[in-house]
DNA sequence: GCCTGTTAGCGTCGAGGCGACGAGAAGGAG
DNA sequence: CTCCTTCTCGTCGCCTCGACGCTAACAGGC
């Protein structure tokens, strides 16, 4: 940061920062992951006022010297135990319309976040109930706040990213099949692939996914064993992959 | 907005808002166009302290019952005299490193504009000196705040949007020829494009752009008319504008 | 009119990606 | 061994793209 100059230091000395109105800032988390082969959002049940009984995204106040990244990893790990690096995390965007928040006026920074299949979230220090639940089974309705607005925009953002970007293996363990990340992609877009096809694409980009050189053991259905990956280097996808029948 | 219940609004009247860190919160707009052809963005030069002498975006504090979006336009109609629907706006971020701004805890929402080559901005109430810069020639250093980050994050946005939507053509008259919008790829992404793919590209793509069936006056360096047009109705790019040598 | 220089627009070719399959490989259950 | 499953590799035709040749339509000089 730089220095400032001494005039600059004097006339803040004699700031008044009374003079703009004040607001809330909130930071709101859209944790996503794929769970029994469902696109799931993770909700908390409200059990104090305003929305008291609602569902809503796990969040709360941004505090006064804390970066707003900082706000989201803390908030993560809080109230869900997933750790920073185990997971993509991104900003959505602001939402502050005036009447957002009953209280006072609150502005809210969402942050997006692509969690892997977790056994089950427990709650964290703010003891409330946590659950996964299907984006299609949501009652928007009753949903706190804007957050029906803010998860509309998380579920959209998702599916675009899976588009030109490898972050759908950010839902998977670090070993990962082939197969386990085009589940990924049929429940995220709700559309079937065909698996011979995904099968040449993902593992004919450069960069996409490093095989292991080891085998999966075989699931309850049978079937050959599927090669094991990780997660490639490459952050970008050229060419994307399509989202088919548009 | 949905009616509180009876306990709810008597919890609500009883509540302290002070008990949470009270934010500034401003509007950041990164106003893009295409002036003689380069990138270029508008900044205007602080008369006051902080950062007094550097340049910065032009933006401001929200007012207490004031919507983000309608700040934005307020904004952008307030110092600028760009009308909202001749011009392409979006959210680009939040923005709030707690040091940003040395007067007080700030939240920045930055918003992309992607305007036409317009003749002169006009200075507005704020009677601040405002001039188009050639994204290429910012000196980062003499930026105020962190709107080097900002500008950055919008010039990154705004080429990979013209990857895979029509707005270039908002940086265009309402009435355009492809050469126009060939002029504005190239200044954006800093690269020459085959003329006849383009045209092909474009005019091959249902819903980019929607012939007029008339033409465009002869240009000064001669040549065959071009064909007008104007924007279509596609809102997506299937398949994308590809930037080349990737 | 005729030639030249300019930009606009159309056509052609080969390379490569993608959707729609076929078919073999590698496991388990009976 | 047969039958089932899933995984993996190939093949074929279609479409898009980059590279580039060629014609169309203007202005200006002679």
């Amino acid at each position: 940061m730089r220095r400032a100059p001494r005039a600059e230091r004097e006339w803040l000395a004699a700031y008044d920062p009374g003079q703009f109105p004040p607001f809330g800032v909130t930071v709101d988390m859209v944790l996503l992951t794929v769970t029994e082969g469902r696109f799931s959002v993770l909700l908390v049940e409200r059990d104090t006022h305003p929305f008291r009984g609602f569902s809503a995204l796990p969040g709360g106040f941004v505090q006064a010297d804390e970066d707003l990244d900082a706000a989201a990893v803390r908030r993560l790990e809080l109230e869900t135990g997933v750790r920073r690096d185990a997971a993509h995390l991104e900003q959505l965007g602001a939402f502050g319309a005036p009447t957002r928040d009953p209280r006072m006026r609150v502005v809210s920074v969402a942050y997006l976040v692509f969690a892997p299949d977790l056994p089950a979230p427990r709650p964290g220090a703010g003891a409330r109930s946590l659950a996964w639940v299907p984006v299609d089974d949501v009652d928007r309705k009753r949903l706190a706040f804007d957050h029906a607005t803010v998860l509309a925009a998380a579920v959209e953002r998702a599916r675009a990213k899976l588009e030109y970007t490898p972050l759908a293996a950010a839902f998977c363990d670090e070993q990962l099949t082939v197969a386990d990340l085009r589940r990924v992609y049929e429940a995220v877009w709700g559309v079937p692939l065909d698996p011979r096809n995904f099968h040449r694409k993902v593992t004919g980009t450069p960069g996409f996914l490093t095989p292991l050189g080891r085998s999966a053991p075989v699931g309850p259905e049978g079937g050959r064993p599927a090669a094991l990956y990780r997660r490639g280097a490459a952050t970008l996808l050229h060419p994307a992959m399509l989202r088919p029948s548009r």
